[in-house]
DNA sequence: CTTATTAAGTTAAACAATTAAGAAAAGACT
DNA sequence: AGTCTTTTCTTAATTGTTTAACTTAATAAG
């Protein structure tokens, strides 16, 4: 027989209650009862109140879904994002939360709402099933690098920091490549040229590239999307595939800006293995400032973000329950990958 | 107001039975009717029956808990781990599971015991609370490297591994030592020397040294705890420090069992520093077969588990409802950074 | 035209808690 | 002693479903 409330209340020979209150508040009884009481039900096992029967009467899970919109294997993969999983995670375990990973590849959330209490929500959302999800959510959503109706986010800021690293690293005359990552919706690497990108608000690479473009611009450079990449997934087949192709371009760029570190370091290997000198011949620029890319010789110039600090806010945000959105400091770093013009 | 079986069943004038059997059970109801409730729905914006409550009723959720022994931090930044993750979450999204990842420092599992089907439980339980815990279930648990009363299990057979490994390797002479992975109750990296160690029930490694020590008996080596390390956890930090405290006995070991390719990599690096040369001043062996451990130069002797098949298995396992444990195959390697010995 | 069978729905009792409102007992105050 | 509070506990409604058991209507069989 499963022991609950009610037989705990017929042992004791007292109400149904009265137990809740022993657990849920203790000044709603004599202490002495109170202290009969959980001694009982530790003696018969009883380890509190059905949690599934306490949330449909209360309408609280104390579960929080940490929703990843690419796949649990992406993330779990991948050292930026799980960084910030790592980040949320702590503050959850703090404020006694539990934490429920989902994948964002699946579609829809119906399977899950109903035993969460909110959703800290991380990615750029190209599944549009997902957004609509979202969208329609009664319950609180927070995003983080990026944005979603009126939902309160979390973002750096992503164009003012390409555009600076871009405006500090050109030179007159370079020979520009930009290798980009999820800038359209394909599944295959391939240059950009004309194809429809993501809107801005949806997809902070989209807005990387603005701030190059902008820093372009200004420094009179001409750039085509015949020279802009975009990779599917930030791993180091599609990372060679771009490097390999950019590497035959003829004239062949002097500078190269990725967004991610891990671009970077295999656009260097790929340069390399053709005999090419970093930053002598070519100039690379990531993103991320991962230690990998600290460690590196040459070791990158790149956009430091904290992504563990990106975890504990957010995570912070949504339990507060506050509305605000809030941008996070970014870092410029300069390493030997491309040095600072002058 | 929120949408309810209820108040849509007021809405189209049946009663709450047949808007129930028409998301669960087709038969119970004519075609048409179904049809015309399954339109009103969506309509209306139902997204069908809320989950708490159906859970309550049936007993089921669809969540299964992974529980990570380390915490979850730890498994997101550890390759293994997360491979073991990568692979039960495919069979649980196939299976239409939702993945709840616990960690296992949460000392307890009654927060989250409601809200799921059953435990699939991943590394080695130091932590005592969460073997009661675990043990106290009446929901479904398989265990995945370690074994806990009579739940079914998945392991590989680490003592047979370790073993032959080090036949395989040891010469009349060497001068051994071994850098173990959580062999005893510390949060330090040290000696192991007289210290208790933990159970091999519990522990892989525990088991992975009775191997390395029934070789070393067979080959009249004489093994001391003094040159026995056990560092807290697979990372550079305590890796690096075991590392060197090896490199500082004199006369030196000629040859070094690690218990992770990881533990294995950071080892050379650290010879190296020294001017020592790997394998031909000191031999080097690891387990798990890495892709890193596999790169390296020199590639490592080790031991290859598949662990993203552990992560399959063990959730078919689960999933399986059967009593059985398993016992999966493993291959061992042999790289240049310890030849096998003719 | 009965009678048996099948189909299509309904009723109402669980499921395991929480909580507002009320009752009884105990203490405090005049 | 009588009245007013406060403390302590109980009653009973409520949360959103599922499902066994029942009713009614329609179809088939004899």
């Amino acid at each position: 027989m499963n022991l609950t409330l009610k037989s705990v209340a017929q042992e004791l020979g007292v109400s149904t209650a009265t137990i809740s209150n022993a657990f849920n508040k203790p000044d709603q009884l004599s202490v002495k009862r109170r202290e009969e009481i959980l001694a009982k039900c530790e003696e018969l096992g009883y380890s509190g109140p059905n949690k599934a029967a306490r949330s449909l009467r209360r309408g609280k899970t104390g579960i929080i879904a940490v929703v990843l919109v690419d796949s649990i294997q992406y993330v779990v993969s991948d050292a930026i994002a799980s960084t910030f999983v790592k980040g949320a995670s702590r503050v959850f375990e703090e404020q006694q939360q539990q934490l429920l990973l989902v994948s964002g590849s699946s579609n829809d959330l119906s399977s899950v709402n109903d035993f969460v209490d909110g959703y800290l929500c991380y990615g750029s959302p190209t599944n549009g099933n997902l957004v609509n999800a979202l969208k329609n959510s009664t319950k609180p959503v927070v995003t983080v690098d990026f944005n979603l109706g009126n939902f309160p986010s979390l973002n750096i800021d992503n164009s003012a920091a390409t555009q600076v690293v871009a405006q500090q690293t050109l030179k007159k005359g370079d020979r520009i490549a930009v290798i980009g990552l999820r800038l359209i919706d394909s599944p295959v690497t391939c240059r950009v040229y004309d194809t429809k990108m993501y809107e801005p608000e949806i997809s902070i690479t989209r807005r990387r590239l603005q701030g190059y473009e902008t820093a372009f611009a200004a420094a009179d450079v001409i750039f085509d999307y015949d020279h802009l990449w975009s990779i599917p997934e930030n791993i180091e087949t599609h990372a060679m595939r771009a490097a390999k192709e950019v590497l035959t371009i003829s004239p062949r760029p002097n500078i190269v800006y990725c967004m991610s570190d891990l671009i970077a370091l295999y656009f260097i290997r790929a340069a390399r293995d053709q005999g090419l000198r970093v930053p002598e011949d070519i100039r690379v620029v990531g993103f991320d400032g991962t230690k990998e890319g600290q460690r590196y010789q040459p070791n990158l110039t790149t956009v430091l973000q904290n992504s563990e600090e990106k975890g504990v806010k957010s995570a912070e945000l949504l339990l507060s329950g506050s509305a605000e959105s809030i941008i996070l400091p970014h870092d410029v770093i300069f390493g030997e990958s491309c040095p600072k013009a002058s």
